[in-house]
Parts: C-alpha cells; structure tokens; sequence
DNA sequence: GTAGGTGCAAATCCTTTGCAAGTGA
DNA sequence: TCACTTGCAAAGGATTTGCACCTAC
C-alpha cells in the first residue's frame, strides 16, 4: 500500500542489495513495511531505540505497527544488517550495520551522547587475552562512561557537582 | 526475629564494618534481613541475579521477602560493595565488590560461564583513548562473549555447529 | 491459493513502587 | 515514640507473542 519504497529509485544501493539477500536467503518476502523501515533506518542517526525508529517510521508510514518495526529490527540484527547496544538506561539501541567496522563507545553520563572510537591497539590486547584463556571470541563490547569534554566545561562554569545516573547498568 | 544474624560471630570482619559503615553513612537502621542478605551475597559465588540471590537468602530466612533482597542491592551498589553486570541475557547480576579490584569478563555463550580477567594494558589503552576524547571516565565495562575452552572441545568432537544465542545484547 | 506478513491486543519478564503493618533506635 | 523497614500486591516499562485478517509470490 505505501508507496514510500516504490517511490525510491535508491533500491540497487548496496545496502539494498544485502537486505535482499537477507530476506531471500531466509524465505522472506519483500513488504513494504520492511521497505520503508529498512530506508528510515539507514538514514537515520545512529543509536536509536526501537521506539525512535518507529516514530520516524511512522512519518513515512503511519499505518506501520511498532511490532512490524520491532521484528524489523531483529530480522536486521540477525541479517548482521543492524548492530544492538545497551548504554544502561535499559533501552536497546540499534545502529545500521551495513559496510561499518567493529568500534566502541563512550557515553557521557550528563548530555547521554554517545562517541564511537575504535583503537587497533585496543584489539590487539583483546585477542592477546582471549588466546590466553584458549576462548574463541564471537563478539566483544567495550562502554565508557564518563563526562563529555563539552559536559565537563559545563559542570564546571555552573559550580554544579557532576550528575551520577541512579541506576546504571554496567 | 531471624537469629540468622546473631548466631554468626564474624560481623567483626572488615567487609561488615564496610556494610554498617555504608548503613550508618546514609542514616539506615541495622536489621535482621539486611545481615542475612548481606551475608548470603558476601559468601555467594558471583554474578549472580537477585532471583538468585532471593533464593538462597530463603534458604537462610524464608520469611524474607524479593523486594527486600532488591532493594539491599540497590544499596550495596550505591556503597559499592556490590557491583552490577549485565551478560546480555537480560538479567542483572551482582557480584560482591568489597576489596575488589576492577576487572572484565569473557562470558561463555555455550555454558553460561563467566571468566574474570585484568589486564594493566587494556586499562592504559582505556585511559589513552579517555583522554584523547577529553573525558572524564567514570565507569568502564569490557565484555567479551565466545566459546570457551572446554566447550570448544566438547563442540568439536560432537560435531554441533556452535551454538548461537538468539538475543545477545552487545 | 497459500505460506508468510501485519498489527492489534494481550502476555511476559524483570524491575520498581504504594501502602499498611511491623520494628529498631 | 516515630521514622525507618518490610513484604505483599500491584504498577511500570520494554519486549515478545497469539491470532485473525491481509498480501506477496
């Protein structure tokens, strides 16, 4: 019913193409809910909750459920297509995952955003410890948290004492 | 009304000075559930969830109640004497964090088993990437999930294909 | 036509809170 | 005494599923 997908000439993109494959190589049909989606995701800023996505979504689309949206996601996940976080404020983010490289993050405590860094040296140490411990490693996550440069400039021209969220899940 | 309490001599020990010290400080009264949640965590093994935990303080004092045992938790990790994880299996797991030093964890996506590491490397690397953003690091957590030494064998020689968890939270 | 997809509503799961009754200082 | 604690029950909040209707193939 949408036409938001047919109206997009964009369909060759590689991404599009690796979606593709994802759905054909699980039996899966093209929709276009799963069309729309898909496109709102890959335009999107990275790190959204499952809720942020579907918000966007619905600007497109209204008539797409949350559900549709949220088995979406899983459906990428699994197609390796999207990338899923936990910063620790009990939401699942999710990042296009499409031609991007492992990377980390920092988290700023006080403003929420969020930095992606990725260090060789970083996983250097990494697979050094995981032979040690004879381990084979499937997937890795390191978070930060802390204080902004921008944060830190602020808390300290206010004379406020640095926020610590009550309930964080390291 | 449980002796649990009263019956075990050694609340001398350093880590329950730590715990009345953290109870005094924040003007909080000393109670038979608290002793006996604190004691069954301090002798537990770690990572554990607070159903876990609930479990096992039921054994001690079955007429203690969950939400107690949550919110002794809580506490302990305001105080810093317990410190939480999260394995990607949607619980929260506790681990006593008196005398503790920080440390990361490989977490085995076979058997569920969580291996504790440290390296003075990875840490200096940390601090280097920390302060080239201009951060203040408040907070750290490096987790590693793969297969581990033992079930690596085990898959190999019943030729499984190596398991993966469905919903894995990075 | 039919297997797969959608979206509503409802269930699940863990976590958190309201409140009346109990208890330590 | 009286503020703090407790534990039941119930609420919250994110995630997941059942199911009747819809749709791509």
């Amino acid at each position: 019913m949408a036409k938001a997908a047919e109206a997009k000439p964009q369909h060759d993109a590689p991404e599009w193409a690796a979606f593709y494959d994802c759905l054909r190589r699980k039996g899966l049909r093209r929709t276009s809910q799963r069309d729309t989606i898909f496109d709102v995701f890959m335009r999107s800023q990275k790190h959204l909750s499952s809720e942020d996505l579907y918000r966007r979504v619905r600007e497109m689309d209204p008539k797409v459920g949350f559900t549709t949206v949220y088995r979406t996601l899983n459906l990428l996940s699994e197609c390796g297509l999207a990338i899923r976080s936990q910063f620790g404020d009990g939401l699942t983010r999710y990042e296009p995952g499409f031609n991007t490289t492992h990377h980390d993050h920092l988290i700023c405590v006080e403003c929420g955003n969020v930095t992606e860094f990725f260090s060789a040296q970083l996983e250097h140490v990494q697979d050094e410890i995981v032979s040690r411990h004879g381990f084979e490693m499937q997937e890795h996550s390191l978070r930060i948290w802390g204080m902004c440069r921008a944060c830190r400039r602020n808390v300290k021209s206010m004379k406020k004492p640095a926020a610590s969220l009550p309930h964080r899940h390291a």
